[in-house]
DNA sequence: CCGCCGACTGACTGTCCAGTCAGTCAGATT
DNA sequence: AATCTGACTGACTGGACAGTCAGTCGGCGG
């Protein structure tokens, strides 16, 4: 077994170790047991225990940020939201136990790592916002504090991963882009639909639709 | 000062305590300097740390249970919903401190108070799911799967109190209700709207404002 | 004034654990 | 065969902290 081989094996059991016990109950005595090697060699690959867990986040939020396209609207707008959605579900299904670690993560434990989570939430709230503001302009975002809309996403995606990690994950994987899409579209997304009644911007009058039975 | 007091005072102390640096940063010895009391005072009135957490939480949960009310169809829907929001958020910015504890709790801190925190939320989804479905027959809430509404409402109300307590409260209170109650409304609330165009189930044609001026 | 009571104190103890380091050993090198 | 190398080991240490308890103190009743 090579270096790169065992650190990773390391990093495997830290994961597996801090998503099921937290943070502080996880003892580097059981990320080691998991991994089958002396607490020494643990110190040999890293500094110290903070720095794996730091390492595991970063990754996550890296592989999470390269799911994140900017949405071209040129192109076929539904689709590429669509893609963004599946993106970020197989990022963060495809390794529960770090999803579990993400999203059960308590600020107030260190502040220069609360820090780091806050911004990295806060950097997708603002692409988020700005493609918002953007699809406002575009007509195909309903009117309102995007800043809000924003917020709103990110905390309702954070809710259902956390329902899906928790309970052991009952929902299969295209539903759940299928049922977030639709989420989206029902709360403020007006793609192929009509505005709705009292909105104050349209110049367009809808057609009524006259009851024919 | 008499016993109920000091009592008080150590619970207020461990609340601003655990609020600023989190369960485990939180030492016994900084709440005891807070309410400015010797280490051993402390455990005349609790048995341990863990204990004041959990009295802080339950006290939290059960005034956010009591506001919450369920909502009686007959009367004027609108103004109950608003009334239920606005008694949360009284709850929850009169004590900011408190949410702030309760938004960034992790689990896996310890599995008995995960579970007690999780149940909370179960215990408001469900109840958030049932008024829906209640909703739905009475054709006042969209069409869809109610118990992803509840869990989508729930965890953006979450984030925006963690939002509005992390970065020092910018919001006034009754605009944040106003804000909340037009996010349910343009969400999936349909008081007072027309149902959006491709929709399928009601019977009652709207009365169609035109245009007088 | 004395003795008692109960609130309060804070130095102390026991435990737990992150991090260390002197030492082992299997192979490569000469 | 002798030496070296570097990955690995695990007993140990040092510090941090939750919780304890023998002792102080002020006030009250006799």
């Amino acid at each position: 077994m090579d270096k790169a081989e065992r650190r990773l094996e390391l990093l495997r059991a830290a994961r597996d170790v801090f998503a099921t016990k937290g943070y502080h109950a996880a003892k580097v005595d059981d990320i080691v047991a998991r991994a089958s090697v002396a607490k020494g060699t643990f110190y040999l690959y890293f500094p110290d225990k903070r720095s794996v867990f730091v390492e595991l986040v970063d990754g996550l939020f890296s592989r999470l940020g390269g799911a994140i396209l900017t949405v071209d609207t040129q192109g076929d707008i539904e689709a590429q939201i669509k893609h963004n959605i599946r993106g970020i579900v197989a990022v963060l299904l495809d390794d529960p136990a770090l999803t579990q670690l993400l999203l059960s993560f308590a600020p107030g434990l260190d502040p220069a790592f609360a820090a780091k989570i806050r911004s990295f939430y806060d950097g997708v709230k603002t692409l988020l916002r700005v493609s918002l503001d953007e699809g406002q302009r575009l007509g195909i975002v309903a009117d309102g504090d995007t800043s809000m809309y924003a917020t709103f996403t990110v905390g309702a995606l954070k809710e259902i991963f956390t329902e899906s990690t928790d309970r052991g994950q009952a929902w299969p994987r295209e539903q759940l882009v299928e049922q977030l899409f639709r989420l989206l579209q029902r709360g403020y997304l007006r793609i192929d639909r009509a505005p709705e009644a009292p909105v104050s911007v349209p110049p367009k009058p809808r057609k009524i639709r006259k009851k024919t039975a």
